[in-house]
DNA sequence: GCCAACGTTGGC
DNA sequence: GCCAACGTTGGC
């Protein structure tokens, strides 16, 4: 097996208004459901059960949060409607890990060479991307470990 | 509120 | 298949 091990980490993306990792916290579980764009969709679909994903709050705070969990494998995301279910849109299941103490803000990931690469700066729009190793490792270390 | 980036749609 | 128009996202 030499499959590359950094493809189980990712990032989220949500406005806090529409939904916020303290909502998740409440929760417990959530369907991670509205993707509708293909190259999200792709990255959704790669996420296992027990993979981490990095979760931002867009849009207001700008900062990464905490870490969510995927608790179930891509499925189709019941929020579509029939006529459009030949799309083949993907919802995931996510319940939250742990939240960081220390929120990593957009300003200090984007100050930070060794992040220069991430797809949150480098591709702004794109609401689930994947994560490297070692920008992973960056993240939890400004978060304060 | 503005606008850049970028994905999608539809006319040709 | 090309490309202009349009819509959405999200940083500033």
């Amino acid at each position: 097996m030499t499959s590359a091990p950094s493809s189980s980490r990712r990032l989220v993306k949500s406005e806090p208004e529409a939904y916020s990792y303290e909502q998740l916290v409440k929760d417990r579980v959530t369907s991670w459901t509205g993707v509708r764009n293909y190259t999200a969709r792709n990255n959704l679909r790669a996420m296992q059960k027990g993979d981490l994903a990095l979760f931002y709050h867009s849009v207001g705070p700008k900062e990464i949060v905490g870490i969510a969990r995927v608790s179930k494998a891509a499925f189709p995301d019941p929020t579509v409607p029939p006529e459009e279910a030949k799309l083949g849109w993907l919802a995931v299941e996510l319940g939250p890990h742990i939240a960081f103490e220390d929120p990593v803000s957009l300003a200090v990931i984007k100050a930070d060479p060794r992040l220069a690469d991430m797809l949150l700066v480098k591709q702004s729009r794109l609401s689930v991307t994947p994560v490297t190793e070692a920008e992973w490792d960056v993240v939890l270390s400004l978060a304060g470990g």
